[in-house]
DNA sequence: GTCTATAACGAGATAGAC
DNA sequence: GTCTATCTCGTTATAGAC
């Protein structure tokens, strides 16, 4: 695919291939990847059909990329979060209310959609999501550990089980919290999760030695 | 039986309209509702798409029957496992069992993977996710607290929490597990959820104070 | 109950003008 | 980069013969 125009007469094309993404991404996170046409982007964001084939060849590659964009931002958030907080609860706290947030626009989690639609994707997002899972859990396993060390959170056991624990509970609570519309239900749940499977390390008590 | 080709009513002469369903269960559950059509089913069973109309009209139709017949064999098994087993933690390893064994096909929790899709979905379709749902959490909750009376398992606040946090983190692990085609992965972190959440009460250590 | 045939529509994708 | 126009295929659904 040929690159966004170099010279720098021109900016507003540089918004063009993002404003896609930005449609499709909401499409894909509230009806699914395969819930959406690019008919759908195309009225919404007023052009037509072949417009989008000229930035996207295909509905796969238009698929890839946006779990790519999706994937780094995702990353970038979660450096952040770790960069901003010193280890223990508050920075799982912020990692919930990333998902919080999506939530409250009645998305899901774009992973955890896709990921309901696996079998039917191409390769290449198949391969996305997997990254993208394991992205998630090596990092809350990584947080986790951390807060033990500080001797701010217990835990027994692999921090990396800790980490698949709270990323497939997180996700499993926005579905089912998404079919009530009720953002509160996944804040109770995942707040008594992380209560019950990281408590605050209380000194004088049974934790780390 | 969730995962199995006949559910517990019928043994020997299903008619064409449960082997419709049985076809269009299994496809649900790896591909989404919207990842099937009438001709996959057709297909496979050896007949045309319009004899498929002849017991199903509509899409909409077959699937709001479908997940009904769903929620009823699901229930039933739910209600053997009350049935055979005392207020404790084996109870919920055989609820455990129960998403295993629809994983060990390839496939998700039939709500779980309709949860996904649900804004696509038609209203009557919605409302069998959510009773499903409910359900099975009221299941859940139930079990736990019959266990807690018992003293065979511990937690603290409303067992209606547990159930919660139980089934999210059940529908989440599935679908994440999936992706990687690994039931260990579930399997192992199921555990590890029971162990941490209603640990067994062990007379003399904390637990209830 | 199952078939053939077809309607009516929407999907992804392409060619070529501007 | 965006357009019009079109192609091809798959989708749900119906009509009517057997």
């Amino acid at each position: 695919m040929p690159g966004r125009p170099h010279s720098a007469t021109h900016i507003s094309p540089a918004g063009t291939a993002d404003a896609i993404l930005d449609v499709a991404e909401r499409l894909a996170q509230t009806r699914g990847f395969n819930g959406f046409s690019y008919a759908d982007i195309a009225t919404e964001l007023g052009i037509t059909k072949a417009s989008l084939h000229y930035h996207f060849r295909t509905k796969a590659d238009l698929g890839a990329r946006l779990m790519a964009r999706y994937s780094a931002a995702f990353s970038v958030a979660l450096n952040g979060i770790a960069a901003a907080q010193p280890p223990g609860r508050k920075r799982l706290d912020q990692y919930v209310e990333l998902y919080s947030g999506v939530l409250r626009g009645d998305r899901m989690c774009l992973c955890g959609m896709l990921a309901a639609e696996y079998t039917t994707l191409p390769e290449p997002m198949r391969q996305e999501i997997r990254g993208f899972f394991d992205l998630n859990e090596e990092w809350l396993a990584r947080m986790a550990e951390e807060a033990r060390e500080a001797g701010e959170l217990a835990f027994e056991g692999p921090a990396q089980a800790v980490g698949r624990l709270i990323l497939g509970s997180l996700e499993g609570a926005m579905l089912v919290a998404r079919s009530f519309s009720d953002v509160s239900r996944f804040e109770a749940t995942a707040a008594r999760l992380l209560d019950e499977l990281i408590p605050a390390r209380v000194p004088g008590q049974a934790g780390t030695p």
